[in-house]
DNA sequence: CCGTACTTGATACAAAGTATCATCTGCAAC
DNA sequence: GTTGCAGATGATACTTTGTATCAAGTACGG
């Protein structure tokens, strides 16, 4: 929707393969099965998904998938960029934003699951500044605020 | 420091005891010896501690005590609004500001472990806007800023 | 096509957290 | 005090989440 993932689903999995291709080449990284399949299969949920929701997945189609692989191939991707892990859930996401290190928000809806990443420079800038009155030099800022999506406000109101 | 706790640490955890004694009046909770002694651990570690670190503590006085009752603990105190958990790092720490309901941020020290706790002004006006403008109805706002504190970065410049 | 540095697969284990149910107890009412 | 009992604990077993180790396999530059 965001991107328009949804009105063609193939098309975006071509571009996030491609994606990482390129960032595999440009930083002398190996591109293997395993992390296609994970980014593959993280693309396709179209949701936050659980380690071992992505090994139940991945599993059918590699019977040789383990936990250890699956951590594995997840802070690879991290470690590139394009995965986000959700710490209040213990899950994973792809990221909306790829592109250079970027401070980001994550909004995730009790009700429905549901994951926005925002970027937000008010945010930004206060962490940064309360950082700096406390003198920490900052190099991880989680934000991840919980709550209750328009959509799900309005179909269940009052519950 | 802040409150003097270190200065006379009996004097602190009297307090805090009492503080629990009052909440648990004034919400028609029992206040009993598990509880007392989470909180007790908790003040005396002085640090954020794992749910198995805490564990490991009771133990010695209280053979009684087993994972479950510790987690239930530490829901209660969470509940009460006397315990925070950081979800960084899987561990809990006294809150240090007692009172009303608020939205607090940690700062971590990824070096010494340190925790502090703010209640910064712009960042809960920043991401309350967050959340207005992207539709969502927040009632929960977890901020946890990693990096390396004033101290350890004096301490051990350039490592 | 080769060589090898890096990655994976396989196994085992550690850490973190939850479910269930019988027993016990804090505390309000007497 | 003593008592009754809702609510808490103790005990046990289990699930979920994440890591360590090392032999075997493979991506990719030359």
């Amino acid at each position: 929707m965001r991107q328009g993932n949804k009105a063609s689903p193939a098309r975006a999995l071509e571009r996030a393969l491609h994606r990482l291709e390129d960032l595999c080449r440009e930083r002398g990284q190996r591109l293997t099965r395993p992390r296609r399949a994970v980014l593959a299969k993280l693309l396709t949920a179209g949701r936050a998904l659980s380690a071992y929701e992505l090994l139940d997945l991945l599993r059918p189609e590699d019977g040789k998938s383990t936990a250890a692989s699956v951590y594995r191939t997840l802070d690879f991707l991290m470690a590139l960029g394009i995965v986000h892990r959700l710490e209040s859930t213990r899950s994973f996401v792809l990221c909306e934003h790829p592109g250079g290190p970027h401070w980001v928000q994550f909004l995730i809806c009790r009700r429905c699951g549901q994951v926005v990443e925002a970027e937000d420079e008010r945010i930004a800038a206060a962490t940064e500044r309360l950082g700096q009155r406390l003198g920490f030099a900052l190099d991880q800022r989680i934000v991840e605020l919980t709550g209750v999506c328009e959509g799900c406000r309005g179909s269940a109101a009052r519950h």
